[in-house]
DNA sequence: CTGAAAGCGCTAACAC
DNA sequence: GTGTTAGCGCTTTCAG
């Protein structure tokens, strides 16, 4: 193993002069600079992690805590996490990876060893146990998810309020008045996760405002409960002409369903939906919808998270604000019976 | 910040005596054990993860090179991912997560730096520019899936080998003699990842054995693409009875558009997936398929990699045997028109 | 613009 | 069963 000493030696210089070469805090005369350089790369030398870790009491490394759960928004997650990933390089910073299995243990472990120099936390929930330990002093943490208290915190997120508004808005418009909505699993509910239950806030205000009668169903993934949801649905609400999808899992069933019941998308029923591009490109029928700004979401946390250690912290909340792309799935509701 | 002397002085002890009660690498009296725990507990004491890695040349991190592409089989990355993060914390390591963006550079940064002890490399090619770094000297490593040359190497994966010819014996068994297989991308092919050309290997050779003709098409995810290569395959051999699928955006579409065209499943048509478990039971029609086991296999690379870590090292090549799980997908071939 | 040297907090001989 | 101590490789004052 290749040591700064030994680039030092090779280079003829002191060792805080190959030190300084490597971190830029102070002038170096071009030569020296060159010469060391080239030892550097001579000798293959890496800086050790730990020692500089250790010295500098910096790790250069952000930790990222994902949910366990794999049952929910998994392509979401992960583009979030590759985003993370590629935007913390740029800016100097490795990943690590942490699963919610842990809970608040894993921040004070991570927090407590200097493992880390900071963390993103994806998948909150509104009264998240992990929320005090990152309040306090510790060290900076950016969460991707809104709390119910946010306080001491800084948060990104899209704004599921103004996305559950901007989708039933976008069916009023077009004339429907008797809107079902599909939502995620009612764990996620129970579980408190807030996005699901800010979008519901979004969509039955705005259903307030609009003269739109709102039907709200939980609905886990798959083909046979996805049966049991719409058929429960519209035995309720037999004049349902538009649907809205928060839930990947549901997206195409519900499609399928439809097709099979003789139902045209979008003559005789709309769907709009909340999720990643890919899955509204991909559908059978061209959804529109409102997509789910992964990569933004996950490259802001880092920025945001990057500025807090870098002493231009700021505590903030960035709502990211939604989009509605129109494609092949809404329309103006039929004409009333 | 809680350091190890001040545990040491706390409880009246040595700095070595409460390094050892941490580690278990020297007996400590039950009354010694006791004092410094219980003066651990009170401090609130976490060693730093830098000073130790400097002082042992050891991390307790083991990193996970995850592939870029985000538009193949997520889930199953994830899971891996997850398995991953979840087995090594069960070992005492941390998970330092990589994207192949960096390619060779990222094995030769953390390896350099000592950032991490060992990797786990994911969506390995067959001929992958990584190898050459990890077969010599460098790092222990696991690969998650098969390059061309093994040697100097430890591997896990599903053989998908035996995974193809299983599928074809299944459905000869059950007198289909035209198949059509449904492949992954385009690009996966072009880019030479093992798994889709061992898979293909398997699948020709047991149609050769069982005397079907096989007929195979890559294919992008999505409806539109999967209903042009269909009416392709339709045309070619409109004798086709049965489909092997190994693309999780396809299988959806694959049985929608039979279900359009009246070909019932699995009177008309047989329909076998090699796809993540809750694919196939999700899906429209429960599907017979082989699972991939994507936890088992992270769990599988973790322990290797920690085995080799801890000096009980072996170069091996593990293939996972796998298994058929006939769902409501397939059935005997219809008579012969 | 460059050197010298004092730690950073921990591990692991080496002593007893 | 426990204490002493010499580093691990780097950063960062303090000097010049």
């Amino acid at each position: 193993m290749v040591t700064l000493a030994e680039v030092a030696q090779h280079a003829g210089v002191s060792a805080s002069t190959v030190s300084y070469v490597l971190s830029g805090k102070r002038s170096i005369s071009a030569t020296t600079r060159r010469r060391v350089e080239e030892s550097i790369r001579r000798l293959g030398y890496h800086p050790n992690a730990g020692a500089r870790a250790l010295a500098s009491s910096r790790s250069n490394v952000i930790a990222l805590m994902i949910p366990l759960r794999t049952d929910m928004y998994v392509p979401v997650m992960m583009e979030i996490a590759i985003a993370v990933a590629t935007t913390a390089r740029t800016h100097g910073y490795d990943v690590l990876l942490l699963t919610g299995e842990e809970g608040p243990d894993a921040v004070r472990r991570v927090v407590g060893s200097g493992l880390a120099d900071g963390m993103i936390l994806m998948d909150v929930e509104l009264e998240d146990e992990r929320l005090p330990l990152l309040r306090g002093d510790g060290r900076p943490s950016v969460l991707i998810g809104l709390p119910a208290d946010t306080t001491g915190l800084t948060c990104v997120d899209l704004d599921f309020r103004a996305t559950g508004a901007l989708c039933v808005e976008h069916l009023a418009a077009l004339g429907h008045r008797d809107v079902a909505v599909i939502g995620e699993a009612p764990a996620v509910y129970e579980r408190h996760t807030g996005f699901a239950e800010r979008t519901l806030d979004g969509l039955r205000s705005q259903a307030r405002d609009s003269g739109v009668r709102l039907l709200h169903r939980p609905c886990e993934g798959g083909y046979a409960t996805m049966a049991v949801t719409l058929a429960r649905i519209l035995d309720e609400r037999p004049g349902t002409t538009a649907f809205v999808v928060q839930n990947e899992s549901a997206v195409e069933p519900l499609l399928a369903l439809l097709r099979q019941q003789g139902r045209a998308v979008p003559e005789d029923v709309s769907v709009v939906a909340i999720c990643p591009e890919q899955v509204a490109v991909q559908a059978s029928v061209r959804l529109t919808s409102v997509v789910i700004p992964a990569q933004e979401m996950g490259r802001y946390a880092v920025e945001h998270l990057v500025a807090k250690l870098d002493g231009r912290g700021d505590e903030e909340v960035v709502l990211i604000a939604p989009e509605l792309t129109v494609r092949a799935s809404s329309g103006p509701a039929p004409a009333r019976a």
